[in-house]
DNA sequence: GCCTGTCGTGGAAGCGCTCCCACATTTTCG
DNA sequence: CGAAAATGTGGGAGCGCTTCCACGACAGGC
């Protein structure tokens, strides 16, 4: 019943012009215009310039439902937070990732989708969202050794880039900070300061940045011809809190130490409040240099030296990585690990 | 060419099942499994039960690119940032806000989009994504006084609330903590502690935030026969840094004040550092009280006292409201005011 | 016992887009 | 100068889904 004719009409739907109306205005077919939006490059330059003022005119923006219908492309990542405790979300090394991941993305066409995993259930609901092509790609940060995610995402074939080395040496596209190289530099920044008795107050050792600055500190001191003394080292969290908690206890295990390499400013900042609460100079008594050169380490009380890690590179990295990977362009695993700086200021 | 008999293998295309193979399967049309999938009451019990046996066997998920192509709707929504300093980004309150959105929303079947816009013209290509109906609805945050989404994404019709009122007073959907009152209860506490010089360190006054909390601190003043002297303000940027500054600033301006009402927590936190710097000590020469009840108002020296906002409460009210204004059941533009509550600790 | 009304169901028409294919030109080269 | 290749274009199929419509089966009312 409907006339073969092109019904511009369509009832009463609103303004949102589509692809047909612009074709008609332009007064061509429907393919052409395609090919504009798409930038074919077989196009003749009458066609593209009738149908970019057809474009112009009817404001038109392609629908993207229909187009990824047909491509099988969406066209939107997403960055999935897989950490139960909810405070690390404003650490501000993960703002940092995410504002930069997203930062990166505004430039192209993609779009980022911020998923946060609590638990294993919510990890499954993640895979399964993934699964069901929702998204063209994972970017994967906060990884503790037991998440399911990379498992069930790389079965699925779901393009995959974590952020930070995987726990287990698995095969998988990474983008890391050199976290042992960082350490390490930090470390014989404490030693070359003549200290010589350099604690460390290290990160979560299920999480590979904690295991990795831990290591370096362990390799500064054994190239500096030393042994670790076990009670020049405390755990912490990578939360200020577990920071002061941590250095409280190391000054209980070791209250003879006079340096401290601490693995997150924001741990570096809860130590600071411990040693003053202790009645410790810094860096007079105790010299102190944090991990991740945060906003914050430039504005505590002293300010913090600290390993800078290259955010921005990071997040570029992890976005060019992806978009491989998404591309099929990408080679079996490839990974970066990108260098870190000392940064130096009034705490060591 | 291609045979009548539906074809289900369609080339090589991997495992992702489609409605019709869950319709053969389970012996019933393409109609019938989408009436399962979308839980209409008119289907059979044994066809419903056949069906889900289908979806279940073939671990099917609906492709909703194609879903939405015809529902014209996406289950997104977007919470757009508007805030050209990223480092607000690690704002504990923006960080709780995200995290309680992506909470609310884990609980629905609806996705949440982040997006950030830094300036005039990221704006606008966040208000072109909405138009083009990529998202259901938007929330947004962190609104300065000339932000242009409000007006762009209004105009276009898309369901929208406001994480805070509206600065001029517009008619929109918002909520937002009851700053006012939060802040008249903040100064009552430090007037009936017995201070006589209450200074205000308030927050940018481009943001209704801001503005709210100053307000609230003016009356509370009136209300006790004072007149707010002008040299006990002063404005910070809701940031740590600027807090500090501003402190300084305020007790450069009066240095005879004995308390001091902060607009945020991170801003107090700064605010502690300048007051020790000025060997003030806290609370006996000057009593704080901060504003947002951030994890860090528990660990900074001394403890804060300050107003919490009911931040659950918030992001769910946010979801409630936007998901109403998407499902057209709004009404006009109701918006909810969240009660605020002082928090006793020792800065107070 | 026939006429309605309800109910469950399947057929089929699109949603807006991409892209394969065929066709009509034009260009290039043996 | 004719065949082959290149080029720009339009027709049309179809991506996976929802939903309108029609149809048969059965129930209840007179």
């Amino acid at each position: 019943m409907a006339p073969v004719t092109t019904d511009l009409t369509h009832g009463a739907r609103p303004g949102v012009p589509t692809l047909d109306e612009v074709a008609v205005l332009a007064g061509v077919s429907r393919a052409t215009v395609s090919r504009v939006v798409n930038e074919s490059p077989r196009v003749s330059p009458e066609a593209r310039v009738a149908v970019q003022a057809a474009i112009e005119q009817l404001r038109y923006v392609p629908n993207r439902a229909a187009r990824s219908l047909v491509t099988r492309r969406t066209d939107t990542i997403a960055l999935v937070l897989s950490e139960p405790n909810s405070q690390v979300f404003s650490d501000p090394f993960f703002a940092s990732i995410v504002h930069g991941v997203s930062a990166a993305l505004a430039e192209t066409d993609l779009t980022l989708v911020l998923l946060t995993a609590r638990d294993a259930r919510e990890q499954r609901k993640i895979a399964r969202y993934a699964r069901q092509g929702h998204v063209d790609g994972v970017v994967l940060m906060s990884l503790h050794s037991e998440d399911l995610l990379p498992d069930m995402l790389s079965e699925a074939a779901v393009p995959l880039v974590l952020c930070g080395r995987p726990y287990d040496g698995r095969e998988v596209a990474y983008v890391d900070a050199d976290n042992r190289g960082g350490a390490r530099v930090a470390t014989e920044h404490l030693l070359g300061l003549g200290r010589r008795r350099v604690a460390a107050l290290t990160g979560p050792m299920d999480m590979i940045a904690g295991v990795d600055r831990y290591a370096g500190w362990v390799q500064a001191l054994a190239d500096a011809g030393r042994e670790p003394d076990p009670a020049l080292v405390a755990h912490g969290d990578f939360t200020e809190a577990g920071g002061e908690a941590a250095m409280a206890r190391l000054l209980d295990q070791a209250p003879d130490l006079d340096a401290v390499f601490v693995a997150s400013d924001p741990m570096a900042v809860g130590a600071l409040r411990a040693l003053r609460a202790a009645g410790r100079r810094v860096p007079e008594d105790v010299a102190v240099v944090g991990f991740d050169d945060a906003a914050v380490a430039t504005t505590c009380d002293p300010p913090l030296t600290t390993v800078a890690q290259p955010l921005d590179r990071m997040t570029t990295e992890l976005v060019d990585l992806l978009r491989a990977r998404i591309d099929g362009e990408a080679g079996p695993t490839e990974s970066r690990t990108c260098p870190t700086r000392l940064v130096r200021r009034a705490s060591a």
